[in-house]
DNA sequence: TGCCACGCCCTTTTT
DNA sequence: GGGCGTGGCA
């Protein structure tokens, strides 16, 4: 703490009223600033805690900004403190005043991918070739539309397409609209139209209440939430803004740098703030960075600094495969905790998603307990959206995206054809299509039987209603699951995957209990609303930071946080900087940069970079040279690697010094089928020459495993005719007496490591059973 | 009319 | 690797 206090630029502007702006490099202090000014507010200038509103951009940041409120100022005070992303402030403003601009209470959060069936639905209504016009673009410029604060009616009509763009928006509000239903900047737009509205005292009343703003990550704001920020700021000025625009990685979501120069123009007054110092991370990590970030066009000007030591070099280690890569992972990771450091400050970065399920698995099978922030996969399973969806039924049913999702779920004989019928007449009576189920009659076209079966699931929709307006969520969804026969289906279905379902839907229900506690213990009413709220602005499960865990992420998740050691994986052309489908221009080029830049700086002492020569991913091979980025870094920071596998199948030239030299010679293209030897990477920096100076390869803790080849305990499972696809699972055994929630105890046959490991346990009285292997707990 | 299986296509980052 | 759409079959 008293470096805290010391911080000579946190104390420096701690009790400034009025407008400041503050570039704060990666690792200077930034959040330090805005922590630091808080708790100088509430301490010292008595500044009531509730009156102070603290805004980022992802929760895993807010997170961490009130766990460090709370470390200054004790729980019960930072209780009372406005901190949240954007949404989550929106949304908590709008239960409020919500009223004010039309906002029934019962209100439910589209996500994205409810967003795209709207769209689709608009699509073929207005009848447009989904070819031509894809959902999802059409999605990205109504967002983008809607991001600068423009209406349907005010977009400008370049062309044919945004005439399009214009039609689709259009609808795609009315639909919105009568489904009782916002998107993630409709949250936005709302808060702005009522605290720009001043016919009505609720303007007033939010700008009264916050005293003082505070907006971490100011580069990422886009239009439309600068315009919120300038409306809540509009009488007292008092808006402190922290941003670095080399860490501007949010551009595609509508983030604009430029609000950094509007700043200064709107408040004429406003303090600048420099701070160039970067107090994280070591010497060596810095200058990497900085060489990353130096061919960034347009930067504010600033440099970087340290007074750290140097400290290690930055590891860059080529692999041969994702598995190889991910055994590295593992390898420097248990490395690092045999030095005693706390797990929690390792993390794992990637650029994509789909990068994480290997590193997952090469985690599992040496029972390495991890995190995954983001990714919102829990949330994504279909049987989860199916019970979320009948949830936010109950809650509106007139939000047609969850009715269309499950009312022929599980199957009910309500097919395709019917549920045109009934779209069309929904569209047609200008109502929702919960609505059209009470006008059967006015659809002739429907059939008598599958008439009969809407009416059935109406009636049944309309107990659950009841029942929700009255039970605790964890009931409602209880009820949901036997009246709608999903449970049921599901245990008759009686395989591994509908096991799993069953599991996950009872995780469902422990997250509903999860919220409720949480919610008393905050003296919150805990309503089935609120719960789903929740879950619409938490991309993450997150069940808060258990100890013993690492973590792993995408690099726009890490943004603000830090970490002793980072494994920055998959640093090949393509995956990082990532190129998609499309040829990805010039800026995207930049942002990826700063993305970089952005991995690099979480690091406090040690980076390790890892390329791969080969990559599964999205179900084909890529080839990847390494990284561009590799080339911006200087020389003298850098220490090459590779993993044994890597450079036994490349032949590169790497001297392997550790094995008597020149074991691996240079004999390029010895390797034989497919693929051909591949150079090594040569630093640009580095005379041609100077290859021995690279390091030899490190050895990794376990040996390199081939493709098709996991983590295998040989010898235990060597008698093993089963499956070829064993692994050891969590410390899961052949011959291991385990117990199940619902099948008792029983012993394990086989283990398979699939995407998720999976284990084959006899069941006395149930027989054998194929079960995550998360769901088993080793008997005592 | 509805169900199921197969095959094709797309494949980012967050709220 | 998975979601979605199409086409064949009950």
């Amino acid at each position: 703490m008293d470096a805290e206090l010391n911080s000579p630029q946190a104390d420096a502007v701690a009790h400034i009223r009025g407008p400041l702006l503050v570039f704060a490099g990666a690792g200077s202090g930034k959040t330090r600033v805005i922590t630091f000014r808080i708790a100088n507010l509430v301490a010292r200038e008595r500044v009531p805690p509730y009156r102070i509103l603290a805004v980022t951009f992802t929760n895993k940041a807010a997170g961490e900004m009130r766990h460090r409120l709370e470390g200054i100022l004790g729980a019960e005070i930072a209780r009372d403190l406005w901190v949240g992303t954007f949404h989550a402030t929106c949304a908590k403003l709008l239960r409020r005043y919500g009223d004010a601009v039309g906002l029934e209470k019962n209100i439910i959060i589209y996500d994205g991918a409810d967003q795209k069936a709207v769209v689709t639905r608009v699509l073929r209504e207005l009848d447009l070739d989904e070819k031509r016009f894809a959902p999802r673009a059409m999605l990205a410029a109504i967002h983008k539309e809607k991001q600068e604060g423009r209406g349907p009616d005010e977009m400008s009509l370049d062309d044919y397409s945004a005439e399009m763009v214009k039609k689709v928006y259009a609808r795609y509000e009315e639909h919105l609209r009568a489904a009782n239903a916002v998107d993630f900047e409709d949250l936005i737009l709302r808060v702005v139209k009522l605290l720009e509205d001043d016919t009505r005292i609720e303007g007033e009343t939010i700008r009264r209440r916050f005293e003082f703003v505070l907006v971490d990550e100011f580069q990422d704001t886009n239009a439309v939430q600068y315009r919120m920020l300038r409306a809540l700021a509009r009488d007292h000025h008092n808006l402190c803004v922290v941003g670095d625009d080399d860490q501007s990685i949010y551009r595609w979501r509508g983030a604009d740098v430029r609000n950094i120069r509007g700043f200064k123009k709107d408040f004429p007054e406003t303090l600048v703030v420099k701070l160039e110092q970067n107090y994280r991370s070591t010497g060596h990590i810095v200058k990497a960075a900085l060489g990353v970030i130096a061919p960034s066009k347009e930067r504010e000007p600033k440099e970087l600094w340290t007074a750290n030591e140097d400290g290690l070099p930055v590891e860059m280690i080529a692999t041969k495969d994702e598995r190889d890569e991910a055994a590295h992972v593992v390898a420097v990771i248990d490395e690092t905790r045999k030095k005693g450091i706390d797990p929690r400050q390792i993390a794992v970065f990637y650029r994509i998603h789909a990068q994480s399920r290997v590193l997952e698995e090469a985690l599992r099978a040496v029972n390495m307990p991890y995190q995954i922030v983001g990714g919102t996969k829990f949330y994504e399973r279909a049987e989860i959206k199916d019970a979320l969806s009948y949830l936010r039924l109950a809650v509106n049913p007139k939000s047609d995206v969850d009715l269309l999702r499950v009312v022929n779920v599980p199957a009910r004989g309500i097919g395709a054809t019917t549920l045109d019928r009934l779209t069309t007449l929904a569209t047609l009576e200008n109502m929702s299509v919960w609505q059209s189920l009470g006008h059967l009659d006015k659809a002739g076209d429907i059939a008598a039987a599958a008439r009969k079966r809407l009416v059935a699931f109406a009636d049944m929709m309309r107990d659950i209603q009841a029942a929700a307006r009255t039970a605790p969520a964890t009931e409602v969804l209880a009820m949901i699951l036997d009246k709608s026969g999903y449970r049921t289906a599901l245990e008759a279905e009686n395989t591994a995957e509908s096991d799993a379902r069953l599991e996950n839907l009872a995780e469902l229900a422990g997250s509903i209990g999860d919220y409720e506690a949480e919610a008393s213990a905050a003296g919150e009413p805990a309503t089935l609303e609120g719960f789903l709220e929740r879950v619409s602005l938490q991309a993450d499960t997150d069940a808060g930071d258990q100890g013993g865990k690492i973590t792993l992420m995408t690099v726009h998740g890490a943004k603000g946080l830090e970490f002793d050691t980072v494994l920055l994986t998959g640093m090949e052309e393509e995956m990082f900087p990532y190129r998609g489908f499309d040829p990805g221009g010039e800026e995207e080029m930049e942002e990826e940069r700063r993305l970089a830049y952005v991995a690099i700086t979480r690091a406090r002492r040690r980076l390790v970079m890892t390329h791969t020569e080969t990559r599964q991913i999205f179900g084909t091979t890529r080839w990847g040279r390494p990284s561009r980025f590799f080339g911006d870094l200087p020389a003298a920071t850098m220490k090459q690697g590779a993993t044994r596998a890597a450079s036994a199948g490349a032949r590169v030239a790497y001297v392997d010094r550790s094995s008597g030299g020149g074991g691996y010679g240079s004999a390029y293209g010895s390797r034989g089928g497919g693929g051909g030897g591949r150079e090594p990477w040569r630093h640009p920096q580095a005379p041609a020459a100077r290859t021995e100076a690279f390091d030899a390869p490190p050895r990794p803790a376990r040996p390199a495993v081939d493709p098709g080849e996991r983590f295998v305990d040989r010898e235990f499972f060597a008698d093993d005719g089963g499956s070829d696809d064993v692994g050891s699972a969590g410390g899961l055994r052949r011959g291991a007496k385990v117990v199940h929630s619902r099948f008792g105890e029983g012993e394990v046959r086989r283990v398979e490591a699939a995407a998720e490991p999976m284990v084959v346990a006899f069941f006395p009285g149930w027989g054998e059973k194929k079960i995550l292997a998360r769901f088993l707990k080793i008997a005592s």
